[in-house]
DNA sequence: TCTAATTCTTGAAACGATTCATTAGTACGA
DNA sequence: TCGTACTAATGAATCGTTTCAAGAATTAGA
């Protein structure tokens, strides 16, 4: 009942293992009747090519491990099914591990991947973990860092300049005529929050009657939304803000939420909201969200490129990508609620 | 630069490869003071054990393939995460793979995950499959259906009684008074729609006033949901339903969507409407969506639970185990709109 | 001090593929 | 018929572990 190994198809077909090994891997220096013996032979025996023993002797596997901050965000999961589609153009596989904001888990899932001789890792780090990424890359596995800057120059890496994005959020809040802005913050210690505020800052800074207020969230999600949305509505109407910056989507979502809740607010007359990912639910919540949208499925291709460079030319100097994120507008933010999509 | 080996590591500290294998598998066969030294020079070489390698020896990986038919999916996205927890207890890892309900790129990962030789394969199956997976399982491979119930009881499986689920929500929605019941379908091969449809005739079968029409969706997404919305707002008042069964929530939230757009239908005094899966993003709705929840987190665990018992025991009869679903009620079937959560 | 029992350590074999230097076989022209 | 040139096929070595029978070293008991 043990699986049929190459062996086993040499003798049935009456050749050397060599020749089997030949007509899986060259199968033009195999003459063709033997060829077909031999064929004939994987088929009855039902063989399937033991990948685990390839790859010992190839010294790598055909798999790239991807460590990602939250399964549970269309943000990850759009990028990591971008990669996925890249790496399997080539022939690569794509393993797939969540950290969830967890440091321990991350360090397990780097362990695993390295273990497991993975061709390279794209992370989206939790932690600074930089040390340990580079004594990845001295034994020779490359990594490429996904939303998030290379802190050195260290690694390659794919990133969208959120600073930029935080700007252009904010700045088209000031266009349409707000001013008491408000940014809906997750933990701080996230770059992407931090770097999403920064921006926001600046936007802010441009308009001397404008002013921005912080609004800190515990979390990235829909429930934080709604957290942070339910102090909001308990408010003065005076003190209420007029433009909310969410640090992503579904922080907006959650508040949305809240905001609607009581009917007493409308979105955007009293308050203009805008997202921050683009992810679909954004577009199709009821008050479809104005966001500033990353292109997803460029950065998880991307970083199989980058990875790809590194493993072609193994002296290549890391490189890094960072794109632009792009406003889309709708509902939340124009008065005249059109409902073209 | 190549990385270090076993061997490596035994000439380093002077000991031979056997006792290193022991240090790292057995410690206590191993005298402390020659324990210590092998740590040393471990460290010391940054040696990282080969799972390759090992898996070689072994016989089998530590890896377990899951195929879930859409991954944008917040269903199978919870799915995989609870089994990615549960495998990850016993020290095995999930490998996720993606088939988009594609019939090619599903038999694409069965054979990448028998190459790899993975202990089992957790799957969606999106076609009848059945014949190659009777041969994964002749070859040592154990399999198990994932929210699919097992045809002929060769497999195990974990599945949700969906017709029961399709039951319990036009119930409900004729328990609140409706009686013009509308099946919002996706595509009828897929299972999971045909049998939440039966269910959903059942219901209607015992109430000899009412009547239950099918909207032909064409896939179970939020942008198939809005197209069917789409048409359903153009009728004229008498010829709608007032109580709406959708596929999956993917599908109701694109409803929602259609309906409230034009703001001349309330949801629910018009028309009531039930969704499926109960997603986070339901719950999340500007109209808060009645669902059918489905235990996600169990149907994950369970699958990895199923497979540890083939594995264990590997003459053990397959064993199939099927959930109840249940209805969660929300504002958009409950007249008077509680605001509580 | 000697023997027996116990604990440690050794190193070759095995896992299943690929590689490659050799050998075997074939075809052709002289 | 022989030699040359080429194509096919062979099978041992290799990748980095784990396993295990056997040998070496240590300890305990008398």
């Amino acid at each position: 009942m043990r699986a049929a190994s190459i062996k086993d198809v040499a003798t049935h077909a009456g050749v050397a293992v060599g020749t089997v090994s030949n007509v899986l891997n060259y199968p033009d220096r195999v003459a063709e009747k033997t060829r077909q013996r031999v064929l004939n032979s994987i088929n009855e025996l039902g063989f399937i090519r033991n990948d685990v023993a390839r790859q010992l002797r190839a010294g790598h596997s055909r798999t790239i491990g991807l460590i990602v901050l939250d399964i549970g965000n269309p943000f990850f999961t759009s990028i990591s099914r971008a990669a996925e589609d890249a790496a399997s153009e080539s022939g690569n596989a794509v393993v797939l591990g969540n950290s969830g904001h967890d440091a321990n888990r991350e360090r397990h899932y780097i362990d695993l991947f390295e273990e497991q001789r993975v061709q390279g890792v794209l992370i989206s780090p939790v932690s600074d973990i930089t040390e340990r990424l580079s004594a990845l890359t001295a034994r020779g596995t490359k990594v490429v860092l996904v939303d998030s800057p290379s802190s050195e120059g260290d690694f390659s890496s794919v990133s969208v300049d959120d600073v930029h994005g935080g700007y252009t959020a904010t700045k088209h809040l000031l266009d349409i005529g707000r001013r008491k802005i408000a940014f809906v913050a997750g933990p701080q210690h996230f770059h992407q929050v931090s770097d999403r505020l920064a921006g926001a800052r600046n936007a802010v800074a441009e308009f001397p009657d404008a002013t921005l207020e912080i609004l800190q969230g515990n979390d990235l999600t829909v429930l934080a939304g709604r957290e942070v949305g339910d102090t909001l509505v308990m408010r003065q109407q005076g003190e209420l803000p007029d433009g909310l910056f969410c640090a992503n989507d579904l922080l907006a979502l959650g508040m949305i939420q809240s905001l609607t809740m009581l009917h007493t607010l409308r979105i955007p007359e009293d308050v203009a909201l805008v997202g921050y990912d683009d992810i679909d639910f954004a577009a199709s919540a009821v008050v479809p969200l104005t966001s500033i949208s990353q292109p997803t499925a460029m950065i998880g291709r991307t970083a199989i490129e980058l990875l790809a460079e590194q493993l072609d030319n193994p002296d290549a100097k890391p490189r890094s990508v960072v794109f632009k994120p792009e406003l889309v507008v709708r509902a939340s933010t124009t008065e005249a609620q059109s409902h073209q999509r």
